[in-house]
DNA sequence: CCTTGCTAATTATCCTGGCTAAGGAATGGC
DNA sequence: GCCATTCCTTAGCCAGGATAATTAGCAAGG
């Protein structure tokens, strides 16, 4: 949708955007951090692994596709992935160009455990906000994906 | 907290969190991604220039306390923007262990270009929304905000 | 004083995570 | 059979974190 601009639209000024991307920026550094060093697992491993998670398996390119990188950084991120055991890498024999990546059991595991633990520390934030500010907060949960966009 | 789940306790089942967690992950990153790379200037030195802003002027220290990382990194972060002329470093004379950092005019300003220019991708997608939702955006941005806690 | 101890910043070094550029292997069209 | 294309990898760059160790300045106490 175009720039509709019925400018109006008083919910948004640019003020209003401007807090919001901070609050956006910040708040996902933060998870960023504190899910950070869970058994040597680093954040962006994590995310290829939960990417991986959701595409049940992909070639090499998919996956960085999916992680919006360049396909050596994710060569990289995958070799790690294997060397811990938490992926199998497996050559497509209908195209042998293709490498084949997947969650193995243990990554599986993984993956699990760290959401547990990834959630507790915003599981804790939330706590602390009245049920006025949960609700309102549940509610604006669907906006924000939609500003995800249909992109992945 | 556990499943308390008395009826108004719904808003935040695990569920709900572990999406929040998601949807905040990967806009933060979005942003980042986005708003990376205007004129040479990184993510990380654009943060540090828009905590100067709210600080006023700080030591290096409280700079790097303000960005929740070492000192050290502070010191290069800073390094490369006083190379760039958008902040000036000089000796606190009351205490000459001490560096006050501050935004020169041409760091201002080049924040203000920045602001306006990181804020138009969420403006895009915010001016996708429903006025309603952009309503019910604009009342949950205080609440993310208090996520982020009194932690600066 | 001047020594001892603390604090602020820096330097040195390491690792990760992006990137691009260039190379190698497999595919498929012709 | 050759050529272009595609997929991955390797090599090399730079930023951004970190820690450990060093230097400079301050503040007391003997």
């Amino acid at each position: 949708m175009a720039p509709k601009a019925t400018a109006a639209t008083k919910p948004a000024p640019a003020t209003d955007v401007t807090r919001l991307r901070m609050a956006l920026a910040r708040l996902g550094r933060r998870l960023r951090q504190e899910g950070t060093a869970i058994d040597d697992v680093t954040p962006s491993q994590v995310s290829a692994m939960a990417s991986l998670d959701q595409l049940g398996a992909a070639t090499l390119g998919e996956l960085a596709a999916a992680e919006r990188i360049q396909p050596p950084s994710m060569t990289r991120i995958v070799a790690r992935l294997e060397e811990g055991g938490f992926v199998s890498r497996t050559v497509d024999q209908t195209d042998r160009r293709c490498v084949r990546v997947e969650l193995t059991p243990a990554g599986s595991e993984f993956l699990t455990r760290s959401r547990t633990r990834r959630d507790a520390y915003l599981t804790d934030r939330v706590a602390d906000l009245s049920p006025d500010e949960q609700a309102l907060l549940a509610d604006a949960l669907p906006i924000l994906e939609q500003l995800l966009g249909e992109e992945r």
